[in-house]
DNA sequence: CTTTCGATGATCT
DNA sequence: GATCATCGAAAGG
């Protein structure tokens, strides 16, 4: 599969469809095992009440990235999906580190790989995402985007951490992964 | 092991 | 003024 045919589908077929595939930043980062879908008219997602200042780049063209500030001190990354206009993404959760792991944990400040890139916003520091990486193309230098060599078993459960359509089951994780953000029954 | 809570600031009501 | 798509340290069992 390609970047662009990755990008085709729903967010729903992206979201499961990248787990697998390797994003790297400047030559840094892992395999993704973690993503959660905040789909149009999803009453969890920034983009549901529409365009903002803040959300704006989720209703720009998919395979580039939506960069917000989590809590006043996180950030968290998105890939958007979907056609301009939907203000659809699928939220980067977790990376199974693979590349650059010494980077990684000067940023950090762990030493333990489990917490290099277990969280949205332990991910981002990691690979040294910040605001001013929001709306950047994914297909573009620094960033990479590689496919799976091999096929890549998915399982869903619900999110996390949010308090509206908690139920839905719209967390995308790798079966069998130790380098998710939690553990979380599936749904 | 699990649960609670403070940090910290933009965004939205 | 309230709410956060979080994290890490502290407190409790």
């Amino acid at each position: 599969m390609t970047f662009a045919e990755l990008f085709r589908g729903t967010v729903h077929d992206v979201a499961a469809g990248i787990i697998g595939w390797t994003l790297l930043v400047d030559g840094v980062g892992g395999r993704i095992v973690e993503v959660e879908a905040y789909a149009e008219g999803d009453p969890a997602s920034h983009a549901f009440r529409g365009p903002t200042a803040r959300n704006a780049s989720m209703f720009g063209p998919p395979g580039h990235l939506y960069v917000y500030r989590s809590y006043g001190i996180h950030w968290c990354a998105n890939v958007v999906c979907e056609q301009p206009g939907r203000g659809a993404g699928a939220l980067l959760r977790a990376l199974e580190p693979t590349h650059g792991l010494e980077r990684m944990r000067e940023r950090r400040g762990v030493v333990d790989e489990r917490l290099l890139c277990a969280g949205p916003g332990r991910l981002t520091q990691a690979l040294g995402v910040t605001g001013s990486d929001d709306g950047a193309d994914l297909s573009r230098s620094p960033f990479e985007l590689r496919p799976p060599l091999a096929p890549v078993k998915v399982v869903r459960t619900t999110r996390i951490g949010i308090s509206r359509a908690v139920e839905q089951p719209w967390r995308y994780v790798e079966a069998g992964t130790s380098w998710s953000s939690r553990r979380r029954r599936a749904a």
